[in-house]
DNA sequence: TACGATTATATGTCTAGACATATAAGTCAA
DNA sequence: TTGACTTATATGTCTAGACATATAATCGTA
């Protein structure tokens, strides 16, 4: 029935007021739509200033599992966007993470002006260079994943001179291009005969498709197709909050 | 130069502060690993409390776009996990609003005991009772996915009474499961004559496969596959920061 | 009954302090 | 040079107030 937890805790009064009411959140105690209890009678159940309340009941906002309404209080939320965390790491470091070897190889590098579907790929008007990357990653030894690439140099002139043979570009955008966005487009294509032999599959076998976009602030940066085989290949991802 | 921004602002100081660094961040005029300035610097500049400029860099905390340590300072983050935000809907939510008249059809559903294979599915050791369901979803009477679901009773035992030959499972339980946690798993298949036939495409059409086994306080409540065809339907991830 | 004005109230923001604490940096001795 | 000790400092948390503001509830009126 207590709120407060009266053992002796390492954590500030603060955080413990969240984590009271982030349990009785997750247990399912306060389902969505409850109402939890005003800041001032947490205040006078924890013994503490409105600050200490208010900051708790801030984060949990900021984290929106809960809404806070002037005048009428703050109420657990309704599982809104189904949403989950879907972990796309480098693909170098993926392999890495997995414990196999990881191998890669350029197949192309071509720096081109922009053609009309290069533009259209990017998303861009102007007319600019571009490099276009196809490469293969493999672990163990046996393919991965294919990719196919398209860097805007106008957004990123540096990558002109970057050595691709050696990185994959992914890797190497990753580490030079901080705080991007991107926009993530997950589908399924049989294997034609030039990706069953990239990939080292059947024709007609399952591939899974990742199209991914790249941007940062409104900047274009790169464009890219990954493929893998469908029936080897996962893609995880955990979530919470739905 | 200046941060402060002149103009007459209905945005609050706090949030002022907050999106002058976000932005600076953003814009990549503040690199990963640039240190940001101290509070005090901040409290001169701005002409307000050090709770006021605490409150904004807080908050930038804990959406990870900086990191704080005491002493030193406070620094960009670095992209670190490479993650996306994975918006996967409820399926009639998401064919509604698609503005596409949604279509449901409940194939079979069958209440048993958890067979040996039941409990691996659902990663559950005591036997207990479950609901087998096996529906389809249409948009515009065109197939649009099928699925094959598993409800673990003896968590969500109000599931036994639900009408799912009306609402689909998947709305049921988000209305009534709050605060799941759920693992995704993505790949991709050949449609074999079952499923060809189901979703109405060819024998040997890529098919998109998700499998979902979602909980809540480690506490399973049901594990689902889902058939989409591959080439109609799309994922779409959207993911921010790095 | 329906609508408009008033009021009460919970949250939103902010201040000017305080003490705690982790730790970078400097100091000094072995 | 290395290690141990000290110190300065930036952040972390907290208080006891204040006024602002959106809005649910109430009351009065057409």
């Amino acid at each position: 029935m207590s709120l407060a937890a009266d053992s002796a805790d390492k954590p500030t009064l603060y955080k413990r007021i969240r984590a009271d009411i982030e349990k009785r959140i997750l247990t399912g105690e306060w389902p969505p739509g409850h109402r939890i209890p005003f800041e001032h009678e947490l205040v006078a159940r924890y013994g503490c200033s409105r600050m200490t309340v208010n900051k708790a009941l801030s984060e949990l906002a900021q984290a929106d599992l809960i809404e806070r309404r002037r005048r009428a209080g703050s109420f657990v939320r309704r599982p809104q966007h189904q949403s989950a965390v879907l972990k796309i790491a480098d693909i170098r470091a993926e392999i890495t993470a997995l414990g196999r070897g990881y191998g890669y190889e350029l197949i192309s590098r071509k720096l081109r002006a922009a053609t009309a579907v290069d533009r259209e790929r990017l998303g861009v008007r102007k007319a600019g260079k571009v490099i276009a990357i196809s490469c293969r990653h493999s672990a163990d030894n046996v393919p991965f994943a294919v990719e196919d690439r398209l860097i805007d140099l106008s957004s990123v002139p540096s990558a002109a001179t970057a050595d691709f043979s050696r990185e994959p570009p992914g890797s190497w955008l990753l580490h030079h291009v901080p705080w991007t966005e991107a926009e993530h487009t997950i589908s399924a294509i049989v294997a034609d005969d030039r990706t069953a032999e990239a990939l080292d599959i059947a024709i007609g076998a399952p591939c899974l498709v990742i199209d991914r976009y790249t941007w940062r602030s409104a900047r274009t940066i790169t464009a890219v197709r990954l493929l893998y085989p469908g029936d080897s290949h996962r893609l995880v991802a955990r979530f919470k909050g739905g």
